[in-house]
DNA sequence: CAAAACTTTTGATTTAAATCAAAAAATTAT
DNA sequence: ATAATTTTTTGATTTAAATCAAAAGTTTTG
């Protein structure tokens, strides 16, 4: 497990800053590889989230529930870092559980060693700065359609950015992640 | 001018980071005061966009046009950086023109310069990364409302995150920023 | 202070999408 | 495989908000 490791992160992290041999060993050594089967919980949201999944393979949801019905906020897949962002960032509650659409393999990391390389490696912050620059841009963009187009232009866009995975995630989880009923996108699609 | 930029700034960080005397020199070294009158441009949308301006009085819009009418993507106020995110992260020309709601004055900082103190010290990248993550907290949360309410919904729950600036706004301009006709607002307000 | 320009309100009508309801299709489990 | 569960599609109706149009109210400026 080890090379892989090494290999899919080191590739990740090298996209954004030098990784220098020390780092490389401190991240590594603390990092987890684990499984998740289709359906099963990566994080409850009744818990505090203190870790964060890099998925190596497979896809995730986080969503929460709203008159009891699931509602999806984002959607994240290989080589990305998914986590309950304000539970994660505020260690606090928050409303979100994480799921895995498709049986999915991760790399976590526990936010304390995360905090210790943040003090440690002055890159690693620059990093987070950097691929957090990465996520906002997406979350802007993300804004602006949901405010100015019908649900088709919503779903065109969605099936763009998300051109790799859109055909792998149920009808339902797309259209409240795109803030329309399923009836409506299951309209559009035909 | 020199303390009234210290104080102000130095407050601003501190809530982040402690300051060392040595970065407090360099950061106030770089940082130019500018006051601009109501509707007058801080930044222009076809320059690529090399300054961030911290708000130190005033209120100001970043907006962009479609089909001929001025779309608001936010509003900042004192206290807080704004830019043209994906121009100024990236350097290249993007569509948001920001211009003065009232008259303001700012104190800025040229990308270089943020690119220098980035580079000699690590707190300014973990300044970054923290006051990031409150942005990036805003943003899921205004996603989350454009979803899932309505109209009225969408401007009580402005009102209150932006209870102390909302009165200041023409109604357009808000309604824009929620993504609805200010006819409709108009309606709401009554 | 009056004219011009801009902003907000009001009214009538249309429309995209939500809601409610049920059938069809596809998965999952027995 | 067959039953049970879940997901998707189809149909009829309602509704919130958009659109179009114009009047009323503000603010700016010559």
């Amino acid at each position: 497990m080890e090379t892989q490791k090494e290999s899919i992160l080191y590739h990740h992290f090298e996209k954004f800053i030098p990784i220098s041999e020390s780092l490389k060993i401190e991240l590594f050594n603390r990092i987890e590889y684990q499984e998740f089967k289709k359906g099963e919980l990566l994080h409850q949201s009744h818990k505090v989230c203190t870790k964060s999944y890099f998925i190596q393979k497979g896809l995730v949801r986080s969503f929460f529930l709203k008159d009891g019905k699931e509602i999806t906020e984002f959607f994240s897949c290989e080589n990305e870092w998914v986590n309950s962002p304000k539970s994660f960032m505020q260690r606090k509650v928050d409303i979100y559980d994480i799921d895995a659409i498709e049986d999915t393999s991760v790399f976590w990391l526990e936010i304390n060693d995360l905090g210790y390389l943040f003090d440690h490696f002055p890159e690693m912050e620059r990093y987070a700065r950097l691929s957090m620059g990465a996520i906002m841009r997406h979350l802007l963009e993300r804004i602006t359609i949901l405010r100015f187009t019908t649900a088709k232009e919503k779903y065109n866009h969605f099936c763009e950015v998300y051109k790799d995975i859109y055909h792998r995630i149920p009808l339902g989880m797309v259209a409240s992640y795109l803030g329309i009923t399923q009836e409506t996108l299951s309209r559009i699609r035909k």
